[in-house]
RNA sequence: GGGCGAUUAGCUCAGUUGGAUAGAGCGCUUCGUUGACGUCGAAGAGGUCAUAGGUUCGAAUCCUGUAUCGCCCACCA
């Protein structure tokens, strides 16, 4: 053994043969902490950083564990941000956790249950304490998993919306948005949901159908004769104030203006008119229930009707409507309950006529399912309607800011999407009855009932001094503190250099799920608080579903876990998964297969980087000495490149990922570095080194690992992840097409031999020769080496034109014709079937040519150089199929 | 009820402003222990681009209708 292959050999003892990310990621994702440069402030070459790249990371709620969306969305803006970090600008990505009021205090309420105990058993300072604890713990564990990811964030400038600085934000801008009337208080009818004991804004009710009943009731007329009234929920009746028919209904003109009576209860009602009524609809009347039903209560509103609450907080039969209105008997039952009970009754009482299968749509609280209960309330809204400066709403300005280009959404579908909400958006209902989550500053006086909203409490009521303050019970929707994520993790309302230096963020990367929660939302806080945009770009992923498209649920078990697949198959892997093959807007079905094959890629990747670290001999040619090969795998970098920076730019990262891909496994792997082994000198090094830049923001850990194992740079500023972006060269076009064309030659000729070699089933072991005629006789001469290694031949003799040697499979491409030698296995059948095969082909291919050169329109009118290309590839295929024909008569 | 989108190989998807015989990955078939890699390599099979029309010299790509699927929004009791 020499000297040298045992020096080798101790190298290679380092560099094991499988990339295993499990030993490096941590390490590398702690060296990339240690240099802080996942802090702007902190970056190299500070002074020529002078663009400003901010996004803001979607908050993770606290509740807990990252799923695929999570990693999801980690990709594809850990991509962005080390691509612009490494373009030289100062770049910055803030992490956060959100509060996330209603669902993190169900789950918080479930864990207590299992203990048995019930939030009211705490108290809300208890039960608060008890919340907390929960968010600290579930906070570390999606910080852990999001640096699992890879992800660049600096978490010197982490957030949560509930810590000090977002509270002063969101209760400054309550404050400044009751001052400009925009927040008010009122009773309205809002969305109730019993489990929660909360209000919910529309777009967090769900409507489902579902499979219900028309129970027909008939109402006595005082005069004689009765009413049959349709309804779905036929226990809203004790709240019923007025049945309504339709004026133009011959049947029931008779009965307009008299009075009815509730069955069961005897109430009084009147009977009334109004067009809206469809006649047509279950048997023509309505019956009226303005204080459970939204239509009814605009119903109600216009014709002056009692509102009626038969329901308490929790949905069932109220203790005081009960006794006041007569249907005590139903008391304190819930709302399906008392449901049974009345069908029941009715039954008894005659009243009910027929029961008929109905089905319709019924609202469901968002989080946690229940049926939605409508419900007059006092509550605290934001007026999207009221115009404030400029004359406009806030409603106009959101709607402005994307219909004036000032937003950009990617894709571009989803601007009807968010035009569409936005018309027809109403006030936002912002107060929620839960305890966890940001205090309104409002507070009232206990004397006077004096109304103060300011962020610090009175001592006093500013009108009587009475030193009876109580705070608003209330807590605000989460969304409304979420909504300035983009600037209140910047600082505001101070006035920080952040703030200057990176509002409006560069970009929004969020699930299409949430524009209406939270990017309809973020547009409208930013346009007031800061009266300009909150981002430029707004970039929509869909949702991680698994294998057959359903979406993952721990029920049906069909999870996968990303942090168990990043330690089984690398995060790099992970993260190709979930970008290639998806686009924005579009759901993504991901099996497990798919990581796996991630993981294959990272492990060639790998193995490419070991063999050139392992043969790098400081061999690089001098520029004039390149090669065919040296210098087609250079332009096809260039390429690259030039692609693959412009896809970044465009945040197509799937098509940047599949260029990547194919080139380092296509170009490079497969030809190249096959061809290379048969020259003294090559470019891998220097391939390599641009290869891993390129591939850096998709593969960071991977890229990062080889990077240092290669050497590639030394000293402090040593690090991949702020390696300077190459520019992008602007060669000649001419020269290197040539290049390209010959390098195609090349390989049309090693993968011909190679067919014939399959057809024949020749043994790779047995080393075979060819003679190559063709006019690139020099071109061809300067890689034969390559020829002979790749097709697995032991010598190949190139000259312009000579004799067909005997015996020989004839290859007859374009620009040259290959003979190979066969002696023992001349095949003459054989050798005719394939030329014949060959031939046809080539005939149908000039036919379809023939056709459209022959369509006299075709020559007038397509543009000349098209033309003129057509005829071209006439010739040469005229020129092709006459080869084949002659070698056939032989 | 209104709106949006999809339909390309067995599966998952690419396919820029219309321009070669429509591509990739996985899967499948055959072959292979070449000193980077079997988490690999070579060769191959496989598609009337949902459907019917239209525009065009030329359509997977643009327009219209139809079918199927999906999503979002919506106050018919």
């Amino acid at each position: 053994m020499t000297t040298k292959t045992k020096k080798i050999n101790s190298k290679k003892s380092q560099l094991q043969t499988t990339y295993e990310p499990k030993k490096v990621e941590d390490k590398i994702y702690k060296t990339w902490e240690k240099s802080g440069y996942f802090n702007p402030d902190k970056l190299p070459d500070k002074k020529s950083r002078k663009k400003s790249y901010f996004i803001p990371m979607p908050p993770p709620n606290a509740t807990g564990i990252l799923h695929l969306g999570h990693s999801l969305m980690l990709a594809i803006q850990d991509a962005q941000v080390r691509f612009h970090r490494m373009r030289g600008e100062k770049t910055l990505w803030i992490p956060g956790t959100d509060h996330a009021s209603i669902a993190t205090q169900n789950v918080v309420e479930k864990l207590l249950l299992k203990k048995g105990v019930t939030k009211e058993d705490l108290g809300r300072v208890n039960f608060l304490k008890e919340v907390d604890k929960f968010v600290k713990d579930s906070k570390n564990t999606i910080k852990t998993q999001i640096k699992k990811m890879g992800s660049s964030c600096d978490w010197s400038r982490e957030r949560y919306t509930l810590d000090a600085g977002m509270t002063e934000a969101v209760q400054t801008i309550f404050v400044n948005m009751y001052n400009d009337g925009l927040i008010y208080k009122g009773w309205r009818m809002v969305n109730w949901c019993p489990r929660c004991v909360s209000t919910l804004a529309d777009d967090e009710v769900d409507h489902k159908e579902i499979e219900g009943n028309l129970y027909y009731i008939k109402y006595p007329i005082k005069d004689g004769g009765f009413l049959i009234v349709a309804t779905t929920r036929p226990e809203t009746m004790l709240g019923d104030t007025a049945l309504v028919v339709n004026p133009k209904d011959k049947k029931y003109l008779d009965f307009i203006g008299k009075i009815s009576q509730v069955p069961l209860t005897q109430r009084e009602i009147p009977v009334l008119s109004d067009s809206y009524v469809e006649m047509e609809f279950g048997t023509g009347v309505l019956k009226v229930t303005p204080g459970h039903d939204p239509n009814d209560f605009a119903l109600g509103k216009k014709h002056k009707l009692d509102v009626i609450d038969i329901f308490d907080d929790m949905g069932k039969i109220s203790d005081k409507a009960s006794e006041y209105h007569n249907f005590a008997k139903y008391k304190g039952l819930d709302r399906f309950e008392a449901r049974k009970k009345i069908i029941d009754d009715l039954k008894k009482e005659g009243s009910l006529v027929k029961i008929e299968p109905h089905k319709h749509n019924v609202g469901h609280c968002y989080r946690c399912k229940t049926i939605i209960e409508p419900k007059i309330s006092e509550q605290w809204f934001v007026s999207v309607n009221k115009k404030i400066r400029g004359g406009k709403s806030l409603k106009q300005k959101a709607i402005l800011a994307v219909k004036d280009k000032k937003i950009e959404i990617i894709p571009e579908k989803f601007n009807k999407t968010y035009f569409n909400w936005m018309n027809n958006l109403h006030d936002w209902c912002i107060s929620r009855q839960i305890w966890f989550g940001h205090r309104l500053p409002v507070y009232y006086c206990g004397d006077c009932e004096n109304t103060m909203v300011q962020i610090k409490r009175p001592k006093q009521c500013a009108k009587c001094k009475s030193k009876k303050i109580k705070q608003d019970t209330s807590t605000l929707d989460t969304w409304f503190s979420s909504g300035l994520w983009t600037f209140s993790t910047l600082g505001w309302p101070k006035k920080t250099k952040d703030l200057k230096e990176f509002h409006p963020a560069s970009l929004m990367e969020t699930g299409y799920d949430i524009i209406f929660f939270w990017v309809a939302r973020m547009i409208i806080m930013s346009e007031y608080a800061l009266k300009t945009i909150p981002f430029k770009k707004v970039y929509l992923h869909g949702l991680v579903l698994d294998k057959k498209g359903i979406k993952m649920s721990k029920s049906i078990g069909n999870v996968i876990n990303p942090l168990k697949m990043s330690e089984k198959y690398g995060a790099d892997a992970t993260r190709l998964s979930l970008i290639i093959g998806n686009s924005p807007g579009n759901n993504l079905k991901l099996s497990e297969e798919k990581i796996a094959s991630f993981r294959n890629f990272s492990n060639k990747i790998w193995n490419i980087s070991r063999y050139i670290i392992l043969n790098k001999k400081d061999k690089k040619p001098a520029s004039k000495k390149l090669t065919l090969p040296d210098k087609w795998i250079l332009k096809k970098l260039e390429n690259l490149t030039k692609d693959v920076t412009q896809h970044y730019e465009k945040i197509e990262l799937s098509l940047a990922g599949e260029k990547l891909r194919e080139f380092i496994w296509g170009d490079l792997a497969d030809w190249y570095l096959e061809i290379s082994k048969t020259q003294e000198k090559d470019v891998l090094n220097q391939v390599l080194k641009q290869v891993l830049i390129l591939s850096h923001p998709l593969l960071p850990f991977l890229t990062e690992y080889i990077w240092e194992t290669a050497e590639f740079k030394k000293g402090p500023k040593k690090l991949l992840m702020v390696e300077p972006w190459p520019a992008i060269t602007k060669a000649s076009k001419n020269k290197p097409a040539q290049v390209e064309k010959e390098f195609e030659m090349l390989k049309s000729i090693i993968t011909s031999i190679r067919n014939v070699r399959a057809e024949y089933k020749i043994e790779p072991k047995q080393k075979i020769s060819a003679v190559i005629y063709s006019k690139e006789e020099k071109i061809l001469t300067s890689v034969k080496p390559a020829i002979e290694f790749l097709s697995g031949l032991s010598h190949v003799t190139i000259k312009k034109t000579g004799e067909k040697p005997e015996n020989s499979s004839e290859i007859i491409l374009k620009k040259a014709s290959i003979y190979i030698p066969m002696g023992d296995l001349t095949n003459k059948e054989k050798e005719v079937e394939r030329i014949q095969k060959e031939l046809k082909n080539a005939k149908d291919y000039k036919l379809v040519i023939q056709k459209k050169l022959e369509n006299e329109n075709f020559i007038k009118r397509a543009p000349e150089n098209i033309v003129k290309e057509e005829q071209k590839k006439l010739k040469e295929q005229n020129m092709l199929i006459k080869k084949l024909e002659e070698k056939l008569k032989l």
